[in-house]
DNA sequence: TATGAATGAGGGTTCATTCAT
DNA sequence: CATGAATGAACCCTCATTCAT
């Protein structure tokens, strides 16, 4: 019976897990800088030294909570944004995906929503830009193809409809818990109806 | 004879308010706890210790910051919902007149946004709890009355709503530069728009 | 009458060059990486955070002793070597010059004796490998025109004379001791008797 | 039968010395503090906590470097010593015997140099004291024999002459380099050659 | 013999804050 | 009003060391 992992590629990814698990919800809680790596430790049931066996600094962690949730993210859009879907019925599958992302990675949702804007700074975190940039690529350019096809409306300004469904989707991880009330699935089909029809009653 | 005694009663309240600006917007730009103190100095021109004469702490600043928006805010808030109007209306007046205060305190409403929450924990702040209490008591009634006169849809989750509409609206801050091509009120105009009736075509 | 020092160029260099001295002192005697920060402070008389107020880090306060004392070296090693002397000369020149450096930087040289060559390969050092090269080229140059002139031995390798010179000199730090019996001229006149005329009786 | 329980009396006296001069080389190449234990590790493709194993601790493994190399240093010395030879012939054995030892302990010779100093005033390194003063006895003696008997000359400071010639010797451990271009025998001639009779030509 | 994981003391550094001038 | 200098607590991180496996 052969070895598994003849080389150390990284020892027991499941504690890692875990790890980034518990820093990620500190991180949401009380927000990145005035989350000190003590607590982390603390929650985690060790000593704060002893979290940087498993890692090389506090940045570190926040860099590997986001781009593990990015890299999910962008698998499930570019599914999506593979499979050939009308305006329409690409935005609905998008923002499906998107609640289920937030289900799933909510504190690295909420960790991106405050602290993207100034990390996107660093070359570190360049790829938060570069995942911004595209993330407005595929939602601008299938809002577009919509007012095209007449399935939207062409009478707003384009770019602010953007940033209102971007934002009005993500934000929802703010307050989002799991295990609540509504599924993921359930969350989207109303979101996806005040979106698509408002929330006025028609005459 | 007008009191001298009391601690930071500056003679120059102009000067407060400019330092206050200038904070509000470091603190905006990245995050009240990745300021230093030393960085607001520096952007006023003058050195860290210099601006304890005018404040009491960084923590009193951001308080002043919050505080006087939240003042101004609920000043026009309570104008619009003593003014009678109905649920639609109200509903108009309020996104219309929360684009005014982002337009006004920009920074202000940014640092709201991102630190809040957490904030809200600390007695200091108490009033961020209380803010937010009231808050949602009229738009979640205003909200609640659409839906009995049924000028809104029923077959919403009316808490999904209210953090629909209200999150649509604040989270303009995060993006919004003043003197920009448009103004609150035509911001205002589509946002509602959208809410309202929704992005999709009728047919 | 005019305001002197315009700009903060430097904040009081009279306190800077007392922490300097203290620091030096610290460094010689225990070792660069065996001194804390806080060894210093206490030395100094103030608190570990204190001495950041004056310099950027442990090793910029290491690298301004280091750059300054050999800034002074290369004055002095400088005017030596443009006077035009014969090699004899130059070479009693340089060996008096080296011990009144040691005189008035016995820190410094000590600390340079033991951590140049590894501090020699970070960047931030690169001018002591700089020095080193010149050091060796003003005292080789003069050995090799010493032998051409028939001043010094020609039956010895040069490079072995060279070593044995230089670190005959520079030695001296670790034991040399200001304020004691020999005056620096006295040890180099001393020092060139052995090096030049050996300490064997002449026959 | 042999000893077993002494602690760290390891079977394999072979893979020790394996250890100890890999040790050795890099606190010779980086300084003792600043080499870390992990550093030694992975130089000996092991992980750092099995070297607790094979030593006590990062200090016993610097107190066996030194020590063996002492230990070897003065049967060398002792037995030039014994030899009754004169005091020229003495300084002649001695040099010699020590470029042989920095040719067979290098590393040993260049950490002995940059921290014995401060080692020796910790308990556990008594035993470089006690070595300074015997080295001290053995060179100052022979060299105050010299005089004596009119082969040293007697215009010379006796305690500089020592200093020098004993920190010429052995300062070479930072530059020597084991299979140069020179064997320890021939540098040792040329070293005293210089000391001497000088590098001046004799007129 | 060696590993993986953790400990715990301490080190360099930051930063809000104070205060005499 | 503002500066220069210092305080002191806390923070991130390092590292020698331990120990069950």
């Amino acid at each position: 019976m052969p070895k598994q992992n003849a080389k150390n590629v990284t020892p027991s990814p499941a504690r890692r897990r875990e790890l980034l698990a518990t820093a990620a919800e500190v991180f949401a809680a009380q927000g990145y800088n005035a989350t000190t790596v003590r607590k982390i430790a603390d929650e985690a049931g060790m000593l704060a030294g002893s979290l940087y066996y498993h890692f090389d600094s506090k940045e570190g962690i926040l860099d590997e909570i986001l781009s593990t949730f990015l890299d999910e993210l962008w698998e499930g859009y570019d599914t999506v944004l593979a499979a050939g879907l009308g305006p329409r019925e690409t935005i609905e599958a998008l923002v499906t995906e998107s609640f289920r992302e937030i289900d799933r990675h909510r504190a690295a949702v909420a960790i991106y929503q405050k602290e993207s804007r100034h990390l996107a700074r660093q070359p570190r975190f360049g790829y938060l830009a570069a995942s911004q940039e595209k993330f407005e690529k595929a939602w601008l350019g299938t809002l577009e193809r919509g007012v095209a096809d007449q399935v939207f409306r062409s009478d707003l300004d384009i770019r602010l409809t953007y940033r209102f469904v971007r934002d009005t989707v993500w934000v929802a991880a703010s307050w989002y818990r799991p295990g609540g009330l509504h599924t993921p699935e359930e969350i989207a089909r109303q979101y996806l109806s005040m979106v698509l029809d408002g929330i006025a009653v028609r005459e």
